[in-house]
DNA sequence: CCCATGTCAGGGACACTGAGATAC
DNA sequence: CGTATCTCAGTGGCCCTGACATGG
């Protein structure tokens, strides 16, 4: 784990809420907020950890994931930003170590010529099999729920990405 | 938002989990774990742009809403770290700031030289009170759920957290 | 002597802003 | 000409590791 706090006795998310409803007011938001902070924190040490004995973060697999599901086998580096919601100076950064890794490679659009094509390796696509292994058998670190759980936490969250139009 | 790309006309996320299920099998972890991250990303971007005016990040409000919960005024630094989930140099960096635009103050602890304990000034607690009502009344980013989905957001959230041993 | 607490120095990954080159 | 795509340089915030001083 991140740091090396032993387990608290009580839920400090839980007992910030209680405070905060007696202080301020009921507030919903403001737990569910925390608990999302909380979790992605805790999935994110979870993944990498997982992710790092085969080199990569989780943003390099999230790039490498989306380039192993194109049609053609390449992305513009446009649309990577489009589909990972990055700034374009940070598919250039990511695209730019995973080609120093030998994981990716860029390559000139045959008509638009402003435009850059990336794609696997064969030894991106390797690294990635057995990464995805590695992370998947570990339920991505998300433990606690059953597939039904899952599917209702997805739902939820999508229904938020809907509202803040994400998509 | 951060980036400046256009909301896209499907759900990206949604999309990645269909061509996973289809080539690797059956996976409600890994897109509820995308969900996670992804919806994590736009309340931490809302959430700062609401705090930015009061030259706060969200790290700096959760330290000093904790503050302000202490019963006695004060917390020892080491106590921060546990309730934050953060490691030491983490809460001395953020101490650092809070002191240095004079939010917070570090004071000695009455009997044990060792512990430094931190306590919020007048003006952080004024500054927190407006930080406060800027982010409440935006319900922190969170939209698109009424008051049960929340809760239920919730609790599986907590779920998550306790049987990751997070307290 | 060992453990606890906090700080300092340094580094890494990430995401941004602003400016600019190239091509449509 | 204006717009689109990508890159480069620089910045800032965050969290970490490792080493260390101080005190219980």
């Amino acid at each position: 784990m991140s740091s090396s706090a032993p387990a608290l006795p009580f839920d400090p998310i839980e007992r910030a809420a209680q405070t905060w409803k007696e202080r301020i007011g009921p507030n919903e938001p403001m737990a569910a907020v925390t608990n999302i902070m909380r979790v992605q924190q805790i999935l994110q040490a979870a993944v990498d950890d997982k992710l790092k004995p085969h080199g990569l973060t989780f943003a390099r697999f999230e790039a490498l994931v989306l380039l192993s599901f194109s049609k053609r086998g390449s992305l513009p580096m446009r649309m990577m930003g489009e589909r990972l919601q990055l700034h374009p100076t940070s598919i250039t950064n990511i695209v730019d170590r995973l080609e120093a890794d030998g994981l990716a490679r860029r390559l000139p659009h045959p008509t638009d010529r402003r435009t850059t094509l990336v794609e696997l390796t064969d030894q991106g696509r390797e690294r990635l099999t057995a990464a995805t292994e590695s992370v998947d058998s570990s339920q991505f670190g998300l433990v606690g729920l059953d597939t039904a759980e899952l599917v209702q936490l997805s739902e939820l969250l999508t229904k938020v990405r809907q509202a803040a139009g994400d998509f």
